[in-house]
DNA sequence: TGAACATATGATAATATATTCATATGAACA
DNA sequence: TGTTCATATGAATATATTATCATATGTTCA
């Protein structure tokens, strides 16, 4: 049997429901977009807008869900909020993801 | 973000609008139950109704949805048709979420 | 202290999505 | 050929999600 067959065994029905919570946050465009604008290192929100092109309100919502769900994390550095990525997670889910639709 | 610029290394808007997609698929608790009973191998749809205790047509629905996605791929056997796993990357990426979720 | 800047938040409206119901399609076999 | 079993599909409703707008909170610095 294979490693990730056996990391999956036995998984509850609540266990399953926050898997899939879980791949909410990667299900919407504009937070991908957050996600891999932030492959690139620790940038604050005004920087996130600029690069993805939306508007600060909704790129905060977003922001918030992202780390409500641990992909993210923040601080405070003067009067802007850094994010960066939260987990080495988030780089190999995408890419996983990305060499799916690649083929 | 303009439409087919090369944005945020090397990926497109609309790359990043199909990575979203993708996993949509991995968002919803009847797909990912779904996908996490095809584990254990090819089953018809009357097998997976019983597994995931979830109705028939909706059922067909996802499955549909999961096929045009290429995660699962179907073939007859007489009266019924059998699904299977189309992509060793789900077993992967649902490891992965999984493994974020455990932290 | 207050003006300017950066970010967060609540409410709302628009949109997307899932489930259900009813029914259609297709295969097997008496 | 007609009946039954297995699956698919279309339409409708219900629910969830998102972006936007207006505004609140919090920080810096004159």
């Amino acid at each position: 049997m294979s490693k990730e067959e056996c990391i999956l065994k036995g998984m509850t029905e609540t266990e399953l429901m926050e898997l899939a919570d879980l791949f909410k946050m990667f299900a919407d465009s504009t937070r991908i977009k957050i996600l891999y604008d932030l492959f690139d290192g620790e940038k604050n929100v005004t920087e996130i807008c600029e690069d993805i092109e939306m508007n600060q309100s909704a790129v905060s919502h977003q922001l918030k869900a992202l780390k409500t769900s641990k992909l993210v994390r923040s601080r405070r550095e003067g009067k802007s909020i850094k994010y960066s990525l939260d987990d080495d997670h988030v780089k190999m889910i995408i890419a996983m993801g990305k060499e799916h639709i690649e083929e």
